[in-house]
DNA sequence: CAGGCAGAATTACATGTGTAATCGACAGGG
DNA sequence: CCCTGTCGATTACACATGTAATTCTGCCTG
């Protein structure tokens, strides 16, 4: 699966929020702290097509655009990726870390907790 | 903190491992299959250095290279930033999805356990 | 002392990315 | 029926990155 850049993927997050959508509709939802203009976004959609992580199909004469990949799919990769890259492939490596610097709040750890004894069931 | 980009960050990893190293010695250690010649090496450690991440010292005509920043700092940042970008910066929803991958075996689970009872004492 | 080798510095070049502007086609309103 | 606004497509341009080659400079060896 191809990479997908940061500033292209907020444009993939408003399609996996909602499709499809017009090139229009997608400048109108992404995070306006971007500050994109309509030309950029269209480029970014040109792109992710060219990349094959998105589809669109012919409305008129404008495109309706939707997502070709699943997000499930593309986060498990990046976050594998960053896992294999930064912690040797250890998950409980990146847990460790994070404790030691104290992101893990007192519900994150109980609700893990949670989710790691129903995996045992 | 600047960004290290890909091939950069696999440059720190060796200096991580060891230093000070010479530009040589660095070459000597990346992993081989990035197939690297000595020219390429020594651009990536001009450009380390221009980035604040290295810093060198003269030992005769060579420099001797060294981390200017600690790798747990520079992994806890973009451990961070992924949680951020594709997990709304909750790290249970991480966890949720290696779990849902099957990316957590039964040891990775026990370990884990442990460091969280760990961390609530 | 001269020539070559070892180092860093400088330059090179293709591709990816952020961020558009421009172009060409066409549909709808006056 | 023509003008204007709207679309996608094409082109632009700067900076980052991967991947070097070339240049300059000085030390060592013969």
């Amino acid at each position: 699966m191809e990479r997908i850049a940061e500033g292209e993927y907020a444009v993939m997050e408003v399609l996996w929020d909602e499709a499809p959508l017009t090139a229009a509709d997608v400048a109108a939802r992404v995070p306006e702290h971007r500050g994109w203009s309509l030309a950029t976004v269209k480029t970014m959609l040109s792109r992710l097509l060219a990349k094959g992580v998105l589809a669109h199909e012919e409305d008129g004469r404008r495109y309706l655009y939707r997502p070709a990949i699943r997000r499930e799919d593309y986060v498990a990769e990046e976050s594998g990726r960053l896992i294999d890259r930064m912690f040797g492939g250890r998950v409980p490596a990146l847990v460790a870390q994070l404790a030691a610097r104290d992101k893990l709040t007192p519900a994150d750890i109980a609700e893990i907790e949670k989710l790691l004894k129903e995996l045992k069931s």
